[in-house]
DNA sequence: TTTTGTGCAAAAGGTTTGCATACGA
DNA sequence: TCGTATGCAAACCTTTTGCACAAAA
């Protein structure tokens, strides 16, 4: 499942990205904990072990390896953006009450086909963001 | 198309809001001006003429329109909170290059009838952003 | 008259930036 | 060694808050 070390060395490689300590320990992270944390979630996860990464490096590494491919932003509400790694796609949903994330399977759109739903502009993709009650919030009434 | 004075005093009374000239002016202009502004833009707008409203007045009615459910809050990148009034049903599309917001014509998910899809949770809504170029910056190429 | 909204200014997040130093290739 | 990343601190931008005053019902 998660990449071995090896791995995440050949992925920064392919994206031209040098691997800093700092970069590595972020991917890393993300790799082994899809909760789609906050930047300053990361810097904290980070910050438990070394090496460790200022919040200013990891707001740049984070956007170092957006840039890349590597991982990818998620703007789901107004608050802080999150960030979780390139993986397979799927869809989000977030909870009104805890806020939680949480992925949902991965399926098409199939009007995407109809390009008439988009007019003449130039669709490169899209996200889908569910909203309601997780699980342990709704059943928590 | 757009309501007129007595629709928006209607709208409000029945919210239970109560109808402060800045509050009027706000509804009013994002009701005449489907632009997704933000709510400088809209401090901006507001102010060209009276009654004027501060940044902070504005911050407050925004809140307490989407409260009401006369407009909605649109999270669609990592600046600025934009904002809609709360008209038909559509998804949207924002450009990557000049950051336009258009709306796009609304169509339903076939998939959410299957529960399965999102398992024991409570599902309230969702939101459809697509991304790519407007019209005018893909032909700007 | 009572309740709620407004305006100001200050503060609180979240994020970015500039620059000297440290590190990867 | 050379070029780029890091760390720090300060700045920036968006949004929120507290409180005295003003306006709506």
């Amino acid at each position: 499942m998660s990449p071995d070390r090896s791995e995440i060395l050949e992925a920064f490689k392919h994206s031209g990205l040098r691997c800093t300590s700092q970069r590595y320990a972020i991917f890393d992270y993300l790799v082994r904990h899809p909760v789609h944390p906050s930047a300053e979630q990361v810097y904290a996860a980070v910050n438990r072990k070394d090496p460790r990464a200022s919040l200013a490096t990891v707001y740049k590494a984070l956007h170092a390896l957006a840039e890349a491919g590597l991982i990818r932003e998620l703007t789901l509400d107004g608050n802080a953006i999150r960030f979780e790694a390139a993986t397979t796609r799927h869809h989000h949903f977030i909870c009104r009450a805890c806020g939680r994330v949480e992925d949902v399977d991965w399926f098409e759109l199939p009007q995407f086909s109809r390009q008439v739903s988009i007019g003449a502009r130039k669709l490169e993709g899209y996200d889908l963001v569910l909203h309601g009650l997780c699980e342990s919030c709704s059943s928590a009434t």
